[in-house]
DNA sequence: CATGAATGAGATTTCATTCAT
DNA sequence: GATGAATGAAATCTCATTCAT
C-alpha cells in the first residue's frame, strides 16, 4: 500500500477509535458503567458492534481505555499546571493544582461518576489496578512534601494532608454531581484553600 | 390463632428476614451490587430464591432494605453519640460524631463500597432518593452550625464545613478501604480533629 | 420438603435431564457437533435454553454427557456380552463382542459419526479425555490376550490385532453410515470373524 | 499484454495460491475444520483476508480445494505406485498399495484427521460428495478384484475386503495419531499383510 | 488485484423472576 | 409459606463475508 492511502487509513482508525470512546463515555455517564450498553455504544458512535471488537477486547477493555484517557486527560492537565508553577511557593502551586482539579470535576460530573464506581469494583478484583484517586493523591503528596519543606505545613500529621484534601476534592465533586448548584471554581477553590490552610476553627 | 402462636410466627418471620439481609451484605459486599446474585443470597441464607422474594419484592427492594439497615445503624449510632453529647461543647460533640463514624466505616469496610457504589448509580435513576452520605451531612450541618454558633468556627465558608468534613471522613474510609493499613480509630479521631480545627497551615 | 414431593421431582428432574439428552442426540445426529445449536435442543426437548443451562454447565458438557451415555451404553452392553461368555472358548467371546459391537452400530449410525467427529476434535483439545474406540480397544486387547493364551492366535503380531479389529467394525461401520445398505448384522458378523482368523487368502 | 508478463503473473497466482492452501492445511491441522478461522489463514499465508475470497469463493470452497489437493496427493500416489506394478502379481501389487498408504498417513497425519472430520460432516450435508476413502476403496476394489483373478484370495466375503482394508489403514493411521509412537512404514506394512493374507488364527 | 476495516446475523450464556407443587 | 425447576429476555461476543480505497 502507498505511504499516502496508510497514513489515510491510520487516521480513520484514530477518528473511528475515539469515536468509540466518546461513545462509551456518553453511554456509560448517562447509565453507569454495569448498565451501559455494547449495542448502544455501538449506536451512539455510528458503527456496528463488531467494529467495537476490533478496537477493543472486550467490554471491560473499552471501560478501561475510556478511564484511561480520562485519567490521562486529568493528569495532564494537573501536571501543566504543575509545571507552570514549578517556581513557585507552596500556596500558589496549590492553588494551580486544587483549582484545576476542581475546575475537571465539574465539566466531566458525569464519567467521573462512573471512574468513581468502577474503580470501586476494580478494587474487588485486582486491587494493582492504577487509580485515578491514587494519582491524584501521589501528586498531592509531592505537593505536600514541598510545603513541609518549606515550613508553610505543620510536620505532624503530614502524611495525612493528601488523603484529607483528596477526599475534600472529591467531596466537593460529589456534592456538585448530585446537587443542582452550578459550582463557581474560583470561588470554590478558594474557600478549600482557605479551610486546607486555616481549618475550620477561629483565630485564636 | 392465639397472640402466642401470632407472636411466635413474627419472630419467624423476622429472623427470616435478618438472615436475608445478612446473606445478601455477605453476596454484594464479597462481588459489588451490580455482580452479587441472587440464588448465592438465598444459598447464604439458607433458604430458596423463592423465599427471597416472599420478603422483597425484587432484587431492588432488597438492596433497598439492605442499605437502610445499614444506614439506620450508623445513624442511630451517630445519633446516640450525638444525643450522649447534647450538652457538651462543640468540640466534644465533634469528636464524637468523627469518632462514630471512623470506627463505624473501619468496621463496615465491604458494605460502604457497595452503599458508594450503589448510592452513584441511584443518584443516577432517583436522584431524590436519601443517601447515607447525605444523612450525615445533615448531622455534621447541625453540628456546624452549633460550632457557627459558638464562635469556634469561622463563619464565612461554613456552608461548605460539612462537605469538606464528610468527604474527609470518606477518604479516610476508602484509603483503608484499598490498602492493608489498620487503622487505629482513636488516633485517626485526633488527626483529623486537629486538621478541621486548624488546618494543615503553621500557625503564625 | 415431604418425600413423596422429593421423589417426585426428582423423578421429573430425570425425566427433563434424559429429554435433553434425546434432544441432543437428534439436534447433534443430524448436523454435527460443531453444527447443532443449543435453542434447537431446547425446542426438541420442549424446555426452554435456560433450562438447558440448568443441568449442564455448558454446551461442551451436554455434549459430553450425551457421548458419554452413549460410551456406557455401547461398553454395558459389550461387557453383559462379554461376561455372559466368560466361560466360553475365544471364538464365542470374539463372536459375542463383533456381534455386539456391529448391532450396536447399526443401531445408532448417526451418533457414532457424531461421536468420532468429536473425539477427533476433543483429541486435539484434551488427547487425555476417553474414548470410546479406545474403551473398545481395551476389551478386544484384553480378548485377544485370551485367544493368544489358548493357542488360536498368532503370537506374532499380536499387538496390533486389536487395531486391526477395531478398525474393521468402524469402517464397517462408516460404509453403512455412508451407503443406504442395510446391514446383515448377523451375516456381517460371520464375514469378520472369518476374515479376522483366516484373512482374505485362500487356504493353500 | 505480452505472453511473457502473462506468464509470470499465471505463476504468482499459483504461488499465491499455493501459500494460501498450505496455510489452510497449518491452521485446519491446528485447530480442526469446525475452528479453523480465515483471518488466522490470511495471516499465515501472509495475505490478507480479502485475497483468500479472491481465489477461493467462500470458506467451504476453500477447505474443499485442500481437501482436493490432499486426496489427488494421494491418490495419484496410489496411482503412480499401481502403475508401476502393473504387470506384478497380486501381492506385489497390495504390498506397494498398503505401503504408499501407511507411508502417506505417517507423514500427514493431522491432515488425515481433518479430512475425516469434514468427510463426516460433508457426508451429512451431500452425501454424493467424492470422499478421499472412498476413492480409495475403489482402488482397493480393483486391487481385490485382480486378487480374486488370480485366485490368491477367497471368493466369497471378497465385496467386504476393500472395507476391512481401508479399515485397517485408517485405524492404524488413527492409532498412530493419537499416541505418540512412531511407525516404522515396512514393518507396518508387512504385519499389515500377512494380518490380510493369513489373518489372525493359527494355522492349522 | 490487494487490502483490512466494517458489518451484522447468529450463537452462547446469564440470571432475575415466576409459579406449580 | 417454602421450594426450586423452568422461563426467556437480554446481553456479550465471534467471525465469515463485503467493499471502498
Amino acid at each position: 500500500m502507498n505511504p499516502a492511502s496508510k497514513r489515510l487509513r491510520d487516521r480513520l482508525r484514530e477518528a473511528t477509535r475515539a469515536a468509540i470512546l466518546d461513545a462509551a463515555q456518553a453511554e456509560f455517564s448517562a447509565h453507569g458503567f454495569s448498565s451501559g450498553r455494547m449495542e448502544e455504544i455501538a449506536r451512539r458512535a455510528g458503527v456496528s458492534v463488531g467494529t467495537l471488537y476490533n478496537y477493543y477486547e472486550d467490554r471491560g477493555a473499552l471501560l478501561e481505555a475510556l478511564l484511561e484517557r480520562h485519567r490521562e486527560l486529568l493528569l495532564s492537565r494537573v501536571d501543566d499546571a504543575l509545571a507552570k508553577t514549578a517556581r513557585d511557593g507552596f500556596e500558589g502551586r496549590l492553588r494551580a493544582f486544587v483549582g484545576t482539579v476542581v475546575e475537571h470535576f465539574r465539566e466531566n460530573r458525569a464519567l467521573v461518576a462512573v471512574a468513581i464506581e468502577e474503580e470501586l469494583a476494580g478494587g474487588r478484583r485486582n486491587p494493582k489496578k492504577v487509580h485515578t484517586l491514587r494519582e491524584l493523591s501521589v501528586r498531592a503528596e509531592a505537593l505536600i512534601a514541598q510545603g513541609v519543606k518549606e515550613n508553610a505545613l505543620r510536620r505532624d500529621d503530614a502524611s495525612m494532608f493528601p488523603t484529607y484534601l483528596v477526599g475534600i476534592l472529591r467531596s466537593v465533586a460529589v456534592r456538585v454531581l448530585h446537587s443542582d448548584e452550578r459550582i463557581e471554581s474560583d470561588a470554590a477553590t478558594a474557600a478549600i484553600l482557605r479551610f486546607f490552610f486555616q481549618g475550620a476553627g477561629k483565630r485564636p
